[in-house]
DNA sequence: GTCTATACCCTGATAGAC
DNA sequence: GTCTATCAGGGTATAGAC
């Protein structure tokens, strides 16, 4: 997993990541037939790892569905200013590194998205009241999704955070737009 | 330049370039001392297609500066449909696939990069008056990027264009709420 | 299940005739 | 400038002893 989301799936070949797992290459060919079924592999723990590995830490401390949505994208921060601006999201850099992906793959990359972008709906949902009647949901969530891949990207390749805030800095303001007070009466 | 942008840079062997080119791998390297010399010329290539290739074309028949940066972004569209969502764009797939660039490498990255978003920024300064007078025009036309290449990377993903068509109906919902009717009183 | 050894292929790059 | 031939190294995957 960690070799893949550093180099990708090309760039990693399997002697290095036997190396890294102090075993050998007949080893990993015990387990795994062949590179893709490793990819594969790698693509289901990712799916398992969205909830318990990213949702929840991002999460841990905050209860409004808005903020959590901001939470996550600031999780996705993190991981810029740890690795100096070198991070990529493992499914966008396999998902434009991969041209003709094995159907599964292609399903496999398919179904992360599909469940980071859920979860995100799921927020909306719990803030349905405080948003206008005609948006919709679903759209609004691919579109957090757009919004943190394209920022990554940007960050990645100007070695730069800026890109990426300034992304968000839009998508907040485009929530401020979208979002009328709360029920309470309470600023946003 | 056409193979790096179908398959990348990694995929693409000397051996295949100099194949579709009808000469000999030794002609490649008389003319590119190696592979990486080779993408440089090549990012260099882009850079210098984006106002010919990619605005020209696209903005040939529209005067409105908003317009034209979903005409923009409607050319992408229209490569994912000719493509049957195969596309990717070639700077983002070079951007996420090579994770220790050359520093010219990645430089020339982050210039095709700029370029396009400062092409989108000259948009909104001719529209200054319709925005909001706070509005980053800059943040805003990497926002636009930001959502064409998130958009694109999912709709590839997928293998169905809804997902940029989703991105791009809210980014225009998100316009809607930014602009103010044209000076002339025109509905917008 | 794990090990060493290796088959077989393709890669980027080079040599040197023409 | 272009050609053929090839080097040296690395890739995935396999074979077969233990």
């Amino acid at each position: 997993m960690r070799l893949f989301a550093e180099k990708g799936y090309q760039a990693t070949s399997i002697a290095e990541i036997a190396r890294e797992a102090e075993a050998n290459t007949g080893s990993v060919y015990f387990f795994f037939p062949t590179k893709q079924q490793l990819l594969i592999a790698v693509l289901e723990q990712y799916c398992d790892g969205i909830d318990p590995m990213l949702l929840q830490p991002a999460w841990a401390n905050i209860s409004d569905p808005i903020e959590r949505i901001f939470a996550l994208l600031e999780r996705y921060r993190s991981f810029l200013i740890e690795t100096e601006c070198r991070y990529g999201c493992p499914i966008g850099i396999l998902a434009l590194e991969l041209h003709e992906p094995d159907p599964q793959v292609r399903e496999k990359m398919a179904a992360n998205f599909a469940q980071w972008t859920t979860a995100v709906e799921r927020c909306l949902q719990e803030a349905r009241a405080r948003l206008p009647e005609t948006a919709n949901l679903r759209d609004l969530a691919t579109f957090v999704l757009t919004t943190m891949e394209g920022g990554v990207m940007q960050a990645r390749t100007y070695r730069d955070p800026e890109t990426f805030d300034a992304s968000i800095r839009v998508l907040k303001n485009y929530f401020s737009l979208l979002l009328r007070p709360l029920p309470t009466g309470e600023p946003q």
